[in-house]
DNA sequence: GTCTATAAAGCGATAGAC
DNA sequence: GTCTATCGCTTTATAGAC
């Protein structure tokens, strides 16, 4: 880490971080065929010579690009589903975040690209990733149970690729419509289905 | 229609027909960035004229094959919705139908396109055809709450949308996992979480 | 380390013969 | 209608100066 990396503004990185971000906002842009090392450079803005310096070329430098991205997406999924509250919360918490709903998924976006998923190295953190993310929402579901939060009959490892599955597919049906309200809708009716699944304990009459 | 049109292979068609289909197919392989005008014509076997003869360029013969694609899209999904049986057993048809997980929806690929999303034209069959879907799951939703087969307290349109995404964020899954077990595990999530809707009439006692 | 120059191949489109 | 030839441009990468 050198002391350029601490400050935000894109000046002050390194010739190798710049890259890397730019590489980053441009898979997410425009996929990884749609992306040019050109492209990447001038955004950068460094020379080629410096790209194939650091990198040994495109796919090189998408790798670094993509595994970035994976982390990040973690971190962000970790923050939601560790919110003090019930398991219902957390999980809500997950799927009512602040997106960019429009400009979809960064990594969802690399599944539909055909050099990214036929590359096992360049699909790996894309595995990685949704796997964590399935595990740790199934996580987050097993608890509720445990606690007598939850049904015990729900079933948390599909219940846990549902609700993935309906983040990564209401970006599609946003970016179909040029709107997000699918999304919207999406979110809210995979969310009443689970607060179906939610068990409220019987009232006490003598409750203060 | 042309009496060649007629059969299904692919030598007996037209000219146009072949580049129609052609493109298609590389649209749901590669993508719209990732087909070029020489992948077409020589899977379908024709030269540079003929193309620039029947459509004006890429984006015409793309816009020709993405309606075809959705028309089709729209045909496979109404069979399934109207089949004989419960709203739920409709729904279950149409998430259980055939597909070919790991290749992903053809149409929803269309999203993650740069080109195709911002270009009015060529998004309007995608827009269109996702918001048939959303419609048409949410009259099955409707209809079976009007017979008393569904909770009333289901939001039909929320629920729709959020067994569209499933569906395509399913593809998403299953394609960073290679694998289908994904897929199959969202749609068996949100069919449990269904489930829990469908009312059950009280047994009556004096039943046969 | 970073730059510019260059290259071979592919891109989308046009021209014009047949 | 269909073909081949060609165009101007971009792509990904290499070479070599500084």
């Amino acid at each position: 880490m050198s002391t350029q990396e601490r400050r935000g503004s894109r000046e002050r990185l390194s010739t190798q971080e710049r890259l890397v971000r730019s590489t980053q906002e441009l898979l997410w842009e425009r996929g990884y065929v749609g992306t040019s090392p050109k492209a990447i450079l001038e955004r950068a803005g460094v020379g080629q010579g410096s790209m194939y310096h650091h990198f040994s070329g495109k796919s090189d430098l998408a790798l670094a690009a993509i595994r970035r991205t994976a982390e990040g997406m973690k971190e962000t999924a970790q923050e939601c589903l560790t919110t003090p509250g019930t398991a219902y919360e957390r999980v809500a918490a997950y799927l009512l975040r602040e997106r960019q709903v429009l400009r979809g998924c960064p990594i969802g976006r690399m599944t539909q690209d055909r050099d990214v998923v036929q590359s096992p190295e360049l699909r790996a953190p894309l595995d990685e990733m949704f796997d964590w993310l399935r595990g740790r929402l199934a996580e987050v579901l097993t608890d509720g149970q445990r606690r007598g939060e939850l049904a015990a009959g729900l079933d948390p490892v599909a219940t846990a690729a549902t609700v993935a599955a309906v983040v990564q597919g209401g970006y599609v049906l946003a970016r179909a419509a040029d709107d997000t309200a699918p999304f919207d809708a999406a979110v809210e009716g995979v969310l009443a289905l689970l607060a179906a699944q939610v068990v409220h304990p019987a009232p006490r009459p003598d409750s203060r």
